[in-house]
RNA sequence: GGCGACGUAGCCAAGUGGAUAAGGCAUGGGUCUGCAAAACCCUGAUCGCCGGUUCGAAUCCGGCCGUCGCCUCCA
């Protein structure tokens, strides 16, 4: 089997072969720090790191490397992003960074996204960048007008390339500031010149100022990942004009390709007043927090969320289609944690082998579909599939052996949590074997109880737990299953 | 105006030329249960509209209608 990877930059699939054998230079656009990340950023970030932990599990070496934008990311008011909050919460610049910087791992950790190998920040790159511009300007591919350096996009014919976009074709100057001083209306900045109100703010061969916003992935990526690497990612929206320019700078600079795959990943969308989907967006006030969003259901929840849909395709949000999902996933779940408390007491045989036919079959459907451009949801489902096959052995076979439970526990961790991190690889409780350990003596209490058909004191015990999330399932011939949730 | 997408059952969402159109949620019926919110079984769409190509189209082409994204900060 080859892994077929939609590339953006051809508009089309095609099988996926790593500059070097085995390993993997990839890059991904990261977020500005300036707030808490939104669902939107989790689709984008949940994605690639359903993708980055396939390739892992494929066996390659994956080196991923993620930005942190701390500056040089412009309003159109011009002025910065990271300014503009310091100011309105009077902090240093570098306060505002470090904690949203924060604020987005702690988020990320909590849904389970691998950190990436690497999250360099722009301010502690500028003199990288002030290199690559330097090199731009040798080469004829940019000038400086009064300390701003200015990207000539005439002087490279690649330029478009990935958005598809011909600076002819282009309404040239409609929607242009009157007092530009750049040669061409597309033409980028790399390097501004500080006004002094500006307090981010670097010696330059220019004057001080501070660099453009897409330089940074330009000069980050060359430096950790070399002229040509495999794999850029990012959100569509950045297509243009961020990722074009950095196509342009990066190999107009370095003489050479950059990335050889772009995979793009579609936003989030979330209705509007008329029922219609739009993007869900900081300045539409329509997103949700991540926190938010874990305040209410567990991460799993949330990926699984994600998984329903594909990578590329937008996604449409509302709080019940999340809902709907953790129905779903509820029951999987249910399935695996089922498996594991039997799997305690489980006799040593391989009473219902039947169902490693079932797994077997699991497995094929599952990396076929993650090899077809990592289509999640499809390999979702194959868990779901299997998942009613469990839930029925798991009733209809009460002395199931030790070999067969441990058989479907590793097809879950395998493909459930190691690759699309849906299933918990424990309980949700702070300290799970100790709270499993006493909801096992209540649940042993009650069948004492029920055997007496002492229902009132049962029903207390199961009214009392429920009122904690936590569910009892009453079998004929098995005794009782629990479950948190 | 330029560029790019999308429109599949009540809702979310796979499928991009071929045999019964994935999966999740919801609905209705059933099994099980002392009861039960669980679990299992059964239950639904001819794919926005019109025309064309083809032995054959949700899948390709054209037109129309509707929606969205980017072109200005956004993952």
């Amino acid at each position: 089997m080859t892994l077929q990877i939609y590339n953006m930059l051809h508009r089309e699939k095609m099988p996926f072969e790593p500059i070097n054998e085995g390993k993997i230079n990839m890059y991904v656009c990261g977020p500005t720090v300036y707030d808490h990340a939104h669902l939107g950023h989790a689709k984008t970030y949940v994605s690639f790191d359903i993708i980055v932990r396939y390739l892992r599990a494929r066996g390659y070496d994956v080196l991923y490397v993620q930005n942190l934008t701390d500056v040089g990311h412009l309003l159109d008011t011009g002025e910065d992003r990271i300014l503009k909050k310091a100011r309105q919460s009077a902090s240093l610049p570098m306060q505002i960074v470090e904690t949203y910087t924060r604020s987005y791992f702690e988020d990320m950790d909590a849904l389970g996204v691998a950190r990436p190998d690497i999250s360099p920040r722009a301010s502690g790159h500028v003199p990288e960048q002030i290199e690559m511009v330097r090199q731009l300007i040798d080469k004829g591919h940019a000038y400086e007008v009064d300390g701003n350096v200015y990207f000539d996009v005439r002087s490279w014919e690649g330029y478009g390339k990935l958005s598809n976009r011909q600076i002819e074709k282009q309404e040239a100057g409609s929607r242009e500031e009157v007092r530009s001083d750049k040669r061409h209306p597309d033409d980028f900045a790399l390097w501004k010149r500080a006004e002094p109100e500006h307090i981010m703010r670097w010696d330059s061969p220019w004057g001080v100022g501070f660099p453009g916003w897409h330089i940074e992935c330009s000069a980050m990526a060359r430096k950790y990942l070399g002229e040509t690497f495999d794999i850029h990612g990012g959100g569509i929206d950045n297509i243009f004009p961020h990722n074009e320019c950095e196509i342009a700078q990066s190999e107009a600079c370095n003489d050479a390709e950059f990335a050889r795959y772009w995979l793009l990943v579609g936003s989030l969308m979330v209705p509007d007043e008329f029922g219609n989907p739009v993007k869900m967006s900081k300045s539409l006030g329509n997103f949700y927090t991540v926190k938010d969003a874990l305040a209410l259901h567990p991460p799993q929840v949330i990926r699984a969320f994600i998984a329903t849909g594909h990578y590329r395709k937008p996604i449409t949000f509302s709080e019940k289609a999340l809902s709907d999902a953790r129905q779903g996933w509820e029951r999987m779940f249910t399935a695996v944690h089922f498996t594991r408390e039997k799997l305690r007491t489980a006799p040593e045989s391989d009473e219902g082998n039947g169902i490693l036919e079932t797994i077997k079959q699991t497995r094929t459907q599952f990396y076929a579909a993650m090899d077809d451009d990592f289509n999640a949801p499809v390999a979702l489902s194959s868990l779901y599939d299997f998942t009613r096959e469990v839930n029925a052995m798991i009733r209809n076979v009460p002395d199931a052996g030790k070999s067969v439970l441990q058989a479907i526990e590793d097809a879950y961790t395998e493909m459930g949590t190691e690759v699309l991190g849906v299933v918990p690889d424990t309980t949700l409780f702070a300290n799970p074997e100790r709270e499993a350990d006493l909801i096992r003596l209540l649940v042993e209490i009650r069948a004492n109880a029920r055997e007496d058909r002492n229902f009132a004191l049962s029903d207390q015990i199961r009214d009392h737990l429920a009122e904690r999330n936590i569910s009892l399932l009453d079998t004929a011939n098995q005794g009782t299953f629990w479950q948190v949730l």
